[in-house]
DNA sequence: TTAGGACCTG
DNA sequence: CAGGTCCTAA
C-alpha cells in the first residue's frame, strides 16, 4: 500500500490514477471486485474500491428498488453473487445490448483518457480538479461529434433515453454514496458517538432495504451483526446535523447546490414515493456539492445529454465515472484535511445529550468491533484493510480507539497469589498453631481488628462503613461506590497495621460519577475525556461495546410500558429514577420490598419477562458488589422487569449463593496462601507487612473478583466491596491462623460478619433492563 | 460457570 | 418453607 501521506494527498487522489481502474475488468459483471491478479495501478488510493464501486454502473440499476444507502449497494455488489449477476445482466440488457460495440467504446474512451492522463502522470501529481473537468468537457465534445452520424437512428432513442436515465440515476446514487461516505468519515474522525448512531441508522436502513427488496442482502450477513438497537431518533435531526457538518466542509457549494436542485427534487420525490419514501432523501440534501465544485453542473448534461450517441453515451458514462471518482477523492481529501487541521479543535465528543442517547442506545451489537473499520469500510464495500489503513494513515493517534485493553483489571499485575504474601509478625509453627490456637500470638493485625469485627452492632451498617454511607435509605451509590476516602475509612475500621500502610499504587482512576448508573459512567467517561489522554484508560472494546447496561431494544426484558425511561436515564439518572419510582408505584411495586402479589399480576399483564436472562445475571453480579446477601424482596426491587415467581426468585437467590460461594472460596484460598507464606517466612516477617493482607485494586485477588463479577469490566468496582473483601480475607486468615478452621462450622462466623457488611445497592440498579450479554 | 440436589437451620 | 451451604455435574 502506498504510504498514508500519499494516499491522502491531493495528488494521489486527483491524479489520473483512476484511469487504470477503469480497465475492462471493472466492467460490471466482469469483475465485481478489484482483481487481485491485475497489476495494481500506479496509484491505488484508499478510495480505490469506493471509486471503483462508483464506477459500477450496475450499482445504480437498483436505485428505484429502494436502495437506501451506500452500504447496501456497494457491499451487495461485492458480496452477493446474485446481485453481481443481476447487476451484470441488467447492465448487459440495458446498456450494452442496444449499443453495438459498447464495451469497445468504453475501452476506447478509457484509453484516450488514460493515455492523455498518463502523459501527465508524473507531473500530474498536482493535477487538480480542473483537469478532470477539462477532460470531461472534451469527452462531451467528442461525443457531440460522434453523435452527428448516429443521430438519425430513431430506433435506439428509447434505449438511449433509458440509458440516460440510468446514468442519471447512477449519478444520483453515487452522489448519495458520496454523501454517506463523507458523513461517515466526518463522523468517524470527529464524533465517535455520532458514528455509533450512524452505524445504527445504516443498519436500520439496510434492514429496511432488505424488506423492500424482498431478499436478504449479503451485506447484512457480512456486516457486523448489529442487532436492532434503540435508535428512534428523528432522521430529520440527522439531516440537520449533517447539513451543518457539510457546511463545515464546504460552505458555498452547498448553498449553491440548492439553487439548481429544486427541479431535481421534484423528480426525486416521485422516485421517493416509488421507493417508499425513504428518509434518505432529506439526507441527500447537499449531495451535489462535490459535483458542483467540479464544474460538471447538472445543467450541462441535462442539456447535452440529449444528443448522445452510442459511443458518446459510453464516453459520457466514462466521464461521469471519472467525475465521480474525482469527486470522491476530493471529498475524502477534504474531509481528512479538515480533520487534520482541526484535530485540536475537533471535539472528541459530540454534544452530550446527543451522544448519550445515541451511543448508548442501539449499541448492543457492535461488541468488540472496530467502529472505525465499520464506519469506513463496512458500508462501502471497501476492502476493510484499506479502510483501516485510511484511518491509520491519517492519524495514528486514532488507533488508540482500538486495541483497548482491560485497564482496571490490567492494573493488577499477573502476579501469583503469592504476591499477597503476608509474612507473619510472629514466628509460629503449625503445630503450635493447631494445638494452641489461642495461645500463640496471632498476627498483629488480627489481634487488633478482631475485637471490632466479629460482633458489629446490629446496625444497618457495620462500623466499617464510612460515615457518609451510613444512611441506608439514601441513594447509596454516592457514598458506597466511590468513597474517596477509602483508605481512611478502612483505617478507621481496621486495625492500625492495615491503615498505616501506604496505599497501593493508584488504581485506575475511578470515574468520578458515583451517582451515575454505570452505563452512564461509561458514557460520561467517553464524553468527558478525550480517549487519547494518556492517563485515561483507552476506550476498550468494552466501552464501545454495547455492554452498556440498559438494553431497551426489543429485548424481552425491556419494560413495555415505559419506553422513555431509558432515555430519561441516559439523560439524567435521577430523573429516570423518579420516573421509575412513579412507575413502581403505579404497578404496585414498592421499593424496599413491598409485597409483590398485587404487582405480579400487573406485571404479567404488562409483559414482564418470566425467566431470567444472562443480562439479569450480569446485573446480579454487579449488585453483588453492594449486596452479598440480598433478600428476595430486595431482588424484586432491583429487577423490576422480571416477573418473580417462586422459581425465578429461588434461581436468583441461587445466583447470589453461587456468588458468595465463589467469593468465599477465593477469600479462603488467598487467606490460606497468606498463612502459608507467613509460616514459611519464618521469623523474618515484620509486622508491617501484614498490610499485604489486603485487596487493593492492584492485587490478584481483586483481579479475580473483578473478573468474576464484572467480567467485561464496565463497572467501577466500588471501594466498599474492596473493603468487605479485605474484611473477609482477614477473617479467613484469622480463622485459619488460629486453627478455627478445624471446626466444621468455622466459616459461619465469617459469613455472619460479611452478611452485615452489605451496603445499599445504588438506585441506578432499579432501572429495568440488564447488561447486554 | 452455572445449575441441581442434598442437607441444614431458623 | 425460605434461605443458606456444600458438593457435584456438565
Amino acid at each position: 500500500m502506498d504510504s498514508p501521506t500519499d494516499l491522502f494527498s491531493d495528488s494521489a487522489l486527483h491524479s489520473p490514477a483512476f484511469a487504470p481502474s477503469l480497465s475492462s475488468t471493472d466492467l460490471p459483471g466482469v469483475h465485481p471486485q478489484p482483481s487481485a491478479g491485475r497489476p495494481p495501478p500506479a496509484f491505488r488510493p484508499p478510495g480505490f474500491s469506493l471509486v471503483h464501486h462508483l464506477h459500477q454502473p450496475g450499482g445504480s440499476s437498483k436505485r428505484g428498488s429502494g436502495q437506501p444507502n451506500v452500504t447496501n449497494m456497494s457491499s451487495r455488489m461485492h458480496l452477493d453473487p446474485r446481485n453481481l449477476e443481476e447487476n451484470g445482466v441488467k447492465r448487459d440488457e440495458q446498456l450494452e445490448q442496444p449499443i453495438a460495440g459498447g464495451e469497445e467504446g468504453i475501452l476506447e474512451g478509457e484509453e484516450s483518457l488514460s493515455e492523455g492522463k498518463k502523459r501527465h502522470s508524473d507531473s500530474a501529481l498536482s493535477a487538480e480538479w480542473g483537469q478532470d473537468v477539462l477532460k470531461v468537457k472534451r469527452m462531451k465534445t467528442d461525443r457531440h461529434r460522434d453523435e452527428e452520424g448516429g443521430r438519425r437512428r430513431e430506433s435506439g432513442k428509447d434505449v438511449r433515453r433509458r440509458e440516460r436515465e440510468e446514468l442519471k440515476e447512477q449519478l444520483e446514487e453515487a452522489r448519495e454514496r458520496l454523501q454517506l461516505l463523507q458523513e461517515k468519515v466526518w463522523r468517524a474522525f470527529g464524533e465517535k458517538h455520532l458514528a455509533d448512531e450512524e452505524k445504527n441508522r445504516r443498519n436500520r436502513s439496510e434492514k429496511r432495504g432488505t424488506t423492500e427488496d424482498g431478499h436478504v442482502d449479503a451485506v447484512i450477513l457480512g456486516e457486523e451483526d448489529i442487532p436492532e438497537g434503540m435508535y428512534d431518533e428523528e432522521d430529520m435531526d440527522d439531516g440537520e446535523l449533517e447539513k451543518e457538518s457539510f457546511s463545515l466542509l464546504s460552505v458555498s457549494p452547498f448553498d449553491h447546490f440548492h439553487k439548481g436542485r429544486e427541479e431535481r427534487q421534484k423528480e426525486r420525490e416521485k422516485k421517493t414515493e416509488r421507493d417508499g419514501g425513504l428518509h434518505l432523501e432529506s439526507l441527500m440534501e447537499g449531495s451535489g456539492l462535490w459535483l458542483d465544485c467540479g464544474g460538471l453542473v447538472r445543467g450541462d448534461w441535462d442539456g447535452e445529454i440529449e444528443e448522445e450517441g452510442e459511443e458518446g453515451g459510453q464516453k459520457f458514462a466514462q466521464a461521469l465515472k471519472l467525475e465521480l471518482g474525482s469527486a470522491v477523492a476530493r471529498v475524502i481529501d477534504r474531509v481528512l484535511r479538515l480533520y487534520t487541521e482541526t484535530t485540536d479543535l475537533t471535539p472528541s465528543s459530540p454534544p452530550p445529550a446527543i451522544s448519550f442517547l445515541q451511543s448508548s442506545g442501539g449499541n448492543e451489537g457492535g461488541r468488540g468491533k472496530d467502529m472505525w473499520m465499520g464506519l469506513l469500510t463496512s458500508g462501502q464495500g471497501e476492502d476493510k484493510t484499506k479502510g483501516k489503513e485510511k484511518v491509520r494513515g491519517q492519524d495514528g493517534g486514532l488507533q488508540l480507539q482500538k486495541n483497548g485493553t482491560n485497564v482496571s483489571a490490567g492494573e493488577s499485575h499477573p502476579t501469583e497469589p503469592s504476591d499477597l504474601s503476608m509474612p507473619l509478625a510472629v514466628q509460629r509453627s503449625p503445630d503450635l498453631r493447631k494445638s494452641h490456637p489461642l495461645l500463640g500470638p496471632p498476627p498483629p493485625n488480627l489481634s487488633l481488628h478482631h475485637p471490632s469485627l466479629p460482633h458489629p452492632p446490629p446496625l444497618s451498617h457495620p462500623p466499617l462503613l464510612p460515615p457518609t454511607s451510613q444512611p441506608k435509605d439514601t441513594s447509596s451509590s454516592s457514598s458506597s461506590s466511590h468513597p474517596s476516602s477509602s483508605s481512611s475509612s478502612a483505617s478507621s475500621s481496621f486495625p492500625a497495621p492495615l491503615s498505616l500502610h501506604p496505599p497501593p499504587p493508584p488504581p485506575p482512576p475511578p470515574l468520578p460519577l458515583p451517582l451515575l448508573h454505570y452505563s452512564m459512567q461509561q458514557l460520561f467517561s467517553r464524553a468527558l475525556h478525550h480517549p487519547q489522554l494518556p492517563h485515561l484508560p483507552p476506550p476498550r472494546k468494552d466501552y464501545l461495546n454495547p455492554d452498556s447496561f440498559l438494553d431497551f431494544s426489543p429485548h424481552p426484558t425491556s419494560h413495555p410500558s415505559f419506553p422513555p425511561l431509558p432515555l430519561l436515564g441516559h439523560l439524567d439518572p435521577s430523573l429516570a429514577h423518579h420516573a421509575h419510582r412513579a412507575r413502581e408505584t403505579e404497578r404496585g411495586v414498592r421499593g424496599g420490598g413491598g409485597a409483590m402479589d398485587g404487582g405480579d399480576l400487573y406485571l404479567a399483564a404488562g409483559g414482564s419477562q418470566e425467566g431470567l436472562s444472562p443480562c439479569h445475571l450480569k446485573k446480579a453480579k454487579l449488585m453483588f458488589f453492594y449486596a452479598r446477601y440480598p433478600s428476595s424482596n430486595t431482588l424484586k426491587t432491583y429487577f423490576p422487569d422480571v416477573k418473580f415467581n417462586r422459581c425465578v426468585t429461588s434461581q436468583m437467590i441461587k445466583w447470589f449463593s453461587n456468588f458468595r460461594e465463589f467469593f468465599y472460596i477465593q477469600m479462603e484460598r488467598f487467606a490460606r496462601q497468606a498463612v502459608r507464606e507467613a509460616l514459611t517466612r519464618d521469623g523474618s516477617s515484620r509486622p508491617g507487612r501484614e498490610s499485604q493482607l489486603r485487596v487493593g485494586r492492584d492485587t490478584e485477588l481483586y483481579r479475580i473478583l473483578n473478573m468474576h463479577y464484572n467480567k467485561s469490566n464496565i463497572y467501577q468496582v466500588p471501594e466498599r466491596f474492596i473493603e468487605v473483601s479485605e474484611v473477609a480475607l482477614r477473617e479467613f486468615y484469622s480463622a485459619i491462623w488460629t486453627g478455627r478452621d478445624s471446626d466444621p462450622c468455622w466459616k459461619k462466623g465469617i459469613y455472619k460478619i460479611i452478611c452485615k457488611l452489605d451496603s445499599p445497592v445504588p438506585d441506578a440498579f432499579r432501572l429495568p433492563g440488564c447488561p447486554v450479554g
